[in-house]
DNA sequence: ATGTGC
């Protein structure tokens, strides 16, 4: 097989050069750095993407990217309704993971000498783990208000306040959800998961404002420096997991009988046009409630552990909350025309720029907020969405580090123990449920996230406003 | 990511 190459366009910026099958043009936004380490696998799975029907645009690799299932994470690939497809692989199995930030009027010292404590607290407050449920048990019509109405369900039943709906991708409720195309075993599955962390990358993690690079940006947010933050990131769990393997079978099944020959079986479409397309949206949109829903009782538990820890820890308002594994209806300029074009973003976070519509009235000066989870141990950052990025990439930005190495690579480099023992020596405290899912975390299975937010920013994709540091993380 | 997989 050819090895993909990529010609500089940019500082940031590299075109892959075209491969047999490409319709499209596939971008690659790094330095020179990160597109060295690049693995050629995700490289192929670009221009697989690139390959599909009804591109708009190019098709965009983001400096986090490495391999995923058919579409590579950190991927953005926007279609044209008429001719487009839809991707379960493209969406990814964890639909709707994304990240939200809460924000503490606390400073690090009110925090440092509890962190232990606050780590187990914050471990027996929320169940996580593979497999784990013991969030609340869902009755059947409850979980069809979960699937309709994500985190404005969780708010209605008391968990969190009005005002956490406006900071949340599109008031916290996808439009569209159609609860009865998500399978019973979906459903069996999410039954007992609202409120759970899950496992692999997921966490919860205390953090603090340690550097600042935009003072207004960060004043706009209401960050201010030394201040405790919590970070949150978790999906939909296995109801989402059990809706992506449902529609990847349909849609692979159902391939041929729309003429489509794929590249990789494991890009698996559908029409947009298609009622699988049709029916993939609508349970897409319902797991996407539930990691919102999901995310938003998480919060209030997290919420909760910090009242009852510490007397001036304040309301904690969500700075934002994004989702990095969707696909959505958005309007977009491309070749000078406005047009409405399914944006599949897979590791890859919507970043609005300032005045877009679909911000909320305070944030409109300022841009989207834009959360990136760092690896264990490592730094988390803030930016914000910025013009550019609406013509470069969507509006989109890098939704993490990314990963450099796969999670068995990992194991066998890594030992768990080690890592919570020399992490605690950096003074990070980690609360884990398993010591083989920490090594399979390791900050050195990540890419530099320091250098993927410099390419972030340097790509015009969206600019930096702070930087976190972990104080303690709480992982499955 | 995931009731984890050759």
């Amino acid at each position: 097989m050819t090895t993909p190459t990529l010609t500089q366009t940019g500082e940031y910026e590299w075109r892959l050069d075209p491969l047999p099958g490409m319709r499209a043009e596939a971008v690659v936004f790094g330095g020179r750095e990160i597109v060295s380490n690049l693995e050629a696998h995700a490289l192929r799975q670009l221009a697989n993407v690139a390959s599909l029907p009804g591109l708009a645009g190019r098709v965009c690799a983001l400096p986090d990217t490495h391999s995923g299932y058919g579409f590579p994470i950190g991927c953005v690939a926007a279609m044209r309704p008429g001719k487009g497809v839809v991707s379960a692989g493209g969406v990814g199995f964890d639909i709707a993971c994304g990240v939200r930030t809460l924000l503490t009027n606390l400073s690090e010292e009110d925090v440092h000498p509890h962190l232990p404590e606050l780590a187990e607290l914050l471990f027996a407050a929320v169940p996580s783990g593979t497999g784990r449920g013991g969030g609340f048990g869902l009755s059947p019509s409850a979980l069809d208000d979960v699937l309709m109405n994500g985190a404005a369900f969780a708010v209605a039943k008391g968990y969190g306040a009005r005002e956490d709906l406006e900071r949340i991708e599109e008031g916290g409720r996808f439009e569209g959800a159609d609860p009865s195309v998500v399978s019973a075993e979906a459903r069996k599955r999410g039954q007992d998961q609202l409120g759970t962390l899950g496992s692999g990358n997921h966490y919860l993690e205390v953090q603090v404002m340690d550097k600042v690079f935009d003072a207004r940006l960060a004043d706009g947010f209401g960050l201010f420096p030394g201040q405790v933050v919590v970070g949150v990131h978790c999906g939909s769990r296995g109801l989402g997991h059990q809706v992506a393997t449902d529609f990847m079978a349909r849609m692979r099944a159902e391939a041929p009988r729309h003429g489509l020959s794929l590249p990789d079986p494991d890009l698996a479409c559908a029409p947009l046009a298609s009622e699988t397309a049709l029916a993939y949206l609508g349970a897409m949109r319902a797991a996407a409630n539930f990691a919102l829903a999901n995310r938003q009782v998480i919060a209030h538990l997290v919420r909760t552990v910090f009242g009852g820890a510490f007397r001036d820890a304040g309301p904690m308002p969500l700075l934002w909350d994004v989702s990095h594994n969707l696909c959505l209806p958005e309007e977009h300029r491309v070749g000078g025309r406005s047009m409405r074009l399914f944006v599949h973003r897979k590791g890859a976070t919507r970043a609005l720029p300032p005045g877009h519509p679909a911000l909320p009235r305070h944030l409109s000066r300022f841009g989207q907020p834009v959360p990136v989870g760092g690896s264990m141990g490592t730094a988390s950052y803030i930016l914000a969405g910025v013009a550019t990025s609406m013509e470069r990439s969507f509006g989109s930005a890098c939704h993490g580090a990314g990963r450099l190495m796969s999670r068995g690579q990992a194991k066998k480099r890594f030992k768990g123990r080690a890592l919570v023992d020399s992490l605690r020596g950096q003074g990070v405290v980690i609360r884990s449920g398993s010591l083989s899912g920490v090594a399979e975390e390791a900050p050195g299975a990540y890419k530099d996230i320091e250098a993927v937010v410099a390419a972030t920013q340097g790509a015009g994709l969206a600019k930096a406003v702070a930087r976190l540091r972990p104080l303690a993380c709480v992982k499955g």
